[in-house]
RNA sequence: GGGGGUGUGGUGUAGCGGCCUAACACGCUGCCCUGUCAAGGCAGAGACCGCGGGUUCAAAUCCCGUCAUCCCCGCCA
């Protein structure tokens, strides 16, 4: 008879009973004669004895993947008071050097930094500190696709390769595609309309963006994740932020209740999304600064006025979210729709979590004849655009949609220090590898 | 693209003209230990102080160059 594998969290199920566990060993005590493992598996750690000379000693270490047969005992001396008394032990595979990495200490005690962290990722990875940003994120993705899904958003993937930028060409990075010159798409902006255009009226996207911009800031990367949204018929772009505040909701709701763990080892607090965000106009934010911080910005907020405008909302309106509206025209970019009281103003906004932008938005222009026009007064020829404009001919409906970037998002949620944290393998001004 | 900072064993730091034949913690190696759980005890290995040049009687320490890297700003999710 063949045991069947039995996952570590599982392991209290089964008192009295033989078990097979496979895992890695997270640490290793000899006292004399006596060896404790804790085995660490996907799904938690659990404590084995070893007696005697069972096992070639000098292939056990720390980080060998290994499986047990053993007897599941209760004793009030084992953590958790349970432990696996091991009858068998089979070493898969140990490690040829010391890892470079010490994972079976807190991060606070080993003290490593960020960059070596990012030299040897894949270890990394399997810090508990550093490795369980990654299930909150996929949960928060999870529910991002959840929640849409139930309010009628097809899950749509577009093109990466592109023809040309949304915002003009700039900050875009050029591949060479046969005989003609390509370009990473820095957004699913285009592609998104299109389809919302093409009769599915709502859409939805997770997919990496490229961003060639020379910045190397800790909430900046070159590739990232982008959970993208566009919807058709709205009334006026406060049903995007609507829609985006229920997201929100359920988003961290989800959180909650997958990764209350996760949540305790970061010691993060998951933000209360209030029944409706505050929205302020740009202008009004700017006014807010001047007057309450003496902080002067001009045409749009800079990070400290991100972080201050922040602190005021918390402190004033019990949110730490806000949604910061109505951008001028030359700020944003062409099919940004205009304020129909102020033309020289946008129906477009950005959202900001604790201090930070997570979120970009907007009405878009739907009327064909004044996309192209927006096209021309900024110097774009309208021809080059053919492959987007073509649907505006025949019956746009007017629409919207934002962006989130899921790393920053996973970061403003765990009070990482550094987006880079919460990319699997950051792609900065500097790295490509791993 | 602009500004500032930092490069010391595997990891994280200390030392910032002579006391450095480079220190500390963790890791690593060997021995001891049958209740460990940031295990403990004893012994030990491991760094030409990023690289190149210069100043000085003397350089990890000061200067110049170079490479790497981090942070901030612009810009952005």
């Amino acid at each position: 008879m063949t045991l069947k594998r039995t996952w570590v969290n599982e392991v209290k199920g089964h008192i009295g009973q033989r078990v097979l566990l496979k895992g890695w060993i997270h640490t290793l005590r000899p006292i004399g004669k006596l060896r404790f493992i804790v085995l660490r598996d996907r799904t938690g750690f659990v404590q084995a004895k070893l007696k005697g000379e069972k096992a070639p000693t000098e292939e056990l270490k720390e980080e060998a993947a290994i499986q047990i047969i053993g007897a599941v005992v209760q004793d009030q001396r084992a953590p958790d008071g349970i432990e696996v008394d091991i009858e068998q032990l089979v070493i898969l595979s140990s490690p040829v050097e010391p890892p470079p990495i010490q994972i079976n200490r807190p991060l606070d005690v080993i003290g490593v930094r960020l960059e070596t962290a990012l030299d040897h990722r894949t270890l990394s990875l399997r810090h508990p500190e550093i490795g369980s940003v990654f299930r909150v994120r996929a949960e928060l993705i999870w529910a991002f696709r959840e929640y849409l899904r139930g309010q009628g958003f097809l899950e749509v993937q577009t093109p990466k390769i592109v023809a040309a930028g949304t915002e003009g060409g700039t900050a875009l990075f050029a591949v060479q595609y046969f005989e003609q010159t390509a370009y990473l798409a820095q957004s699913p902006q285009f592609y998104k309309q299109m389809l919302v255009g093409a009769g599915y009226e709502r859409v939805f996207e997770v997919g990496p963006v490229y961003r060639a911009e020379q910045h190397n800031t800790a909430r900046h990367l070159n590739e990232y994740i982008s959970l993208d949204y566009e919807m058709g018929f709205i009334d006026d772009f406060r049903e995007i932020t609507q829609l985006e505040t229920e997201l929100l909701r359920f988003m961290f709701e989800h959180i909650k209740r997958a990764c209350p763990k996760e949540l305790e080892l970061y010691k993060a607090e998951v933000p209360k999304v209030p029944k409706e965000i505050p929205h302020l106009t740009l202008a009004e934010a700017i006014d807010i600064l001047k007057k309450r911080y003496n902080k002067h910005c001009e045409s749009d907020l800079d990070p400290e006025g991100e972080k201050l405008l922040c602190e005021y909302t918390k402190k004033e309106l019990d949110s730490e979210f806000v949604f910061v509206t109505h951008y001028p025209r030359a700020t944003r970019p062409m099919y940004a729709m205009p304020n129909e009281e102020d033309p020289t103003l946008t129906n477009s906004f950005d959202l900001l979590c604790r201090g930070l932008e997570i979120t970009t938005g907007g009405q878009r222009i739907h009327p064909y004849n004044m996309l192209v026009e927006s096209m021309r007064s900024r110097g774009l020829d309208p021809k080059s655009f053919e492959f987007y404009l073509e649907i505006f001919k025949y019956g746009m409906p007017p629409h919207g949609g934002l962006a989130i970037g899921a790393e920053r998002l996973t970061a403003q949620l765990l009070n990482l220090s550094n987006v880079r944290e919460a990319s699997f393998f950051p792609r900065d001004r500097t790295r490509i590898v791993p």
